[in-house]
DNA sequence: TTTATATTTGACACATACTGTCAAGTTATA
DNA sequence: TATAACTTGACAGTATGTGTCAAATATAAA
């Protein structure tokens, strides 16, 4: 089971780019990226964008490891984290059919 | 689709308790119950467990909802949401099969 | 309406967590 | 050993969360 970290790092490497230059594209402090590929700090959202770009990896795909890299890191230690998961379903699919007006 | 707020101000009233009451039990100020049956507020952990007590709640329920709210409301307005639960799901049996030692 | 009680609201101080920046340290490679 | 690549930790700034309090509002009883 990969992490995003080392999602990032693999493809990074098979292409043959250096930290220096996937941050500089990415446009932030390479010390961030390293952090990120070892799963020591979390990107932005931004930042998985331009990732994606320069790494040729699918967008949705790596949101999609971001959101339940999250998910699966904050609940993992709760005893009741698989039903969780089941009600939060129920809810998502709620809230998107009753749209809230703010 | 009922929030945790609504659960727990609904059976409050039915109990027929005062925030007053219910938050001194507790042992919080009552302006931080008044907006966690509101939804302003997050109940942390340990509020729920005496939330759980005095309104005759299950407390693994009470729990439930708490996670799954937050879940459902940190990734409601993503359009891959449910891909993502469906991966968070895998990533969670996969991380409780293979502890980390820390 | 007045009075008392219950609830809500907003401002505040404090703590905690997150972010980017930087320089010094380590590791790997030529 | 020298150079480049990467890692680490400290730092300041910012944001976010938390409890406390008093004033404002709503509710209900007299």
């Amino acid at each position: 089971m990969e992490t995003i970290g080392q999602i990032l790092r693999n493809k990074r490497q098979e292409l043959g780019l250096l930290l220096r230059q996937v941050s500089a594209y990415v446009d932030i402090d390479q010390a961030i990226l390293s952090k990120i590929e070892r799963n020591e700090r979390k990107p932005t959202k931004e930042m998985l964008g331009r990732l994606a770009e320069i790494l040729k990896l699918d967008r949705d795909e790596l949101l999609i490891q971001f959101i339940s890299d999250k998910i699966a890191y904050e609940i993992v230690n709760e005893d009741c984290a698989n039903k969780a998961l089941k009600v939060a379903e129920r809810k998502i699919k709620y809230l998107k059919s009753h749209p809230v007006i703010n």
